[in-house]
DNA sequence: GAGCGAATTTAGCCATGACTAAATCCAATG
DNA sequence: CATTGGATTTAGTCATGGCTAAATTCGCTC
């Protein structure tokens, strides 16, 4: 078994990987940020899990994880997922509140757990913020969202995925309607870098902060 | 916030407590046995839990939970039992199965957690295997069963609380229709510390073990 | 009251995963 | 191509919670 450390490293290893360029490798430093460790830290842990083959490390490069580290990965991945979306169906919660919950039952459930949350939600593909759900096979959808930020005025979308690391930025949009499946439409762009108008369904109007709409991955809906 | 092996350990020798007689100390050796590490390790963990200020330890003798060591054992024993109720209630796991998830999940879950399954259960007051659970406040209902072992021939006796050591004797109970609530009656006690042939509910019989029968807690049926 | 044996504690060690401070590397700049 | 500053690694330390082996204590028996 791999230690609670383990495997929060490789879950975030995994997700700086996808948030990069492919091809590119992860480095100390953004590791070492995304876990809020030091830099000396995040290079020990690299060490070992090199020294486990779960990732291969060029010193002064960065990493990359090996398929093994990818499995184990998306292993933990899947269980924060699938426990996002159980702690919200299941229990009530918030979509703000379930990441903390998850990142602390995801290392501790066993694989019937897993199982069985999996059968009470209908086998989801989709998580609580629109993330792919892995398959127990270690499989994972690609989808091909973009950015509401890079969104020209005119376009329509819908609201597909969100970022759930910031829980403020969600309770922020759930407040302002912007959910999953929302319809909307790009409005007018503000010069340098200012907010998107933005239509939220049918009657809502809103000026969304370029940060916030770079969190937000849409769906392009058909012209 | 402590440890997970400080929580372990003042859960255990929570219970070590209260199996013994009242006023008894709780020794290094039951402590090591329980916890399953040597007494080497026992000792230390004593001595940083008394440094805590959770226990007092007499060297040599044992040890006793403060008053605050109570209240701390006793939050992880209600989510420990919160938990295991919420597995065989809402995730259909079999009574035999609880203890071991509980066991890890009860470190994990936070203060929500534990206030929305108390509310999907229904605020329970009793456990998956008739255990009392503690309240939010700390108080335990002091349950004076008896050990079915310890019933003499002829009293009848309803089923109020089993032993959640041991999976492989939960199982077995369970095949035998000893279950929570369910009425027994003593035939007849073999001498030697031999079985006891008794009547469970209506038309069943069975010869059940003495060690079997201590782990077996009842409320005796008015004559 | 001495001695014995079991329980307990002490001493010293190890793995894990943090940290700071110092050394080193490397890419960009002049 | 030498310099330099930021990123990375190394070195050394610490806390936690295990372990074994050795020393110590205590209750019991003779
Ligand atoms: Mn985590
Ligand atoms: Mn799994
Ligand atoms: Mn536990
Ligand atoms: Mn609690």
């Amino acid at each position: 078994m791999l230690s609670e450390a383990v495997q929060d490293y490789l879950k975030s290893i995994y997700k700086l990987s996808h948030a990069s360029q492919a091809g590119e490798m992860v480095t100390t430093s953004l590791i070492a940020e995304r876990m809020q460790v030091s830099a000396a830290s995040a290079t020990n842990m690299i060490k070992k899990l090199a020294e486990l083959r779960l990732l291969d490390h060029t010193p002064y490069q960065g990493v990359e994880l090996t398929p093994t580290g990818v499995k184990m990965a998306l292993e933990i991945v899947r269980h924060h997922r699938l426990l996002e979306l159980y702690l919200r169906q299941s229990l009530g919660y918030d979509w703000d509140q379930v990441d903390a919950e998850a990142d602390r039952l995801e290392h501790a459930i066993s694989e019937d757990f897993e199982d069985r949350i999996d059968r009470a939600l209908g086998f989801p593909t989709v998580g609580a913020h629109g993330e792919p759900i892995p398959s127990k096979e270690g499989d994972i959808a690609v989808h091909n969202y973009r950015r509401l930020a890079d969104m020209a005025e005119g376009e329509r979308c819908w609201i597909r995925q969100v970022s759930d690391r910031d829980p403020a930025l969600l309770r922020y949009l759930d407040e302002h309607g912007l959910i999953l499946g929302t319809e909307v439409e790009i409005r007018e762009r503000a010069p340098f870098r200012g907010p998107l108008r933005i239509a939220i369904g049918v009657d809502r109007e809103h000026h969304l902060g370029l940060e916030a709409a770079e969190q937000i991955y849409v769906e392009i809906a058909a012209a």
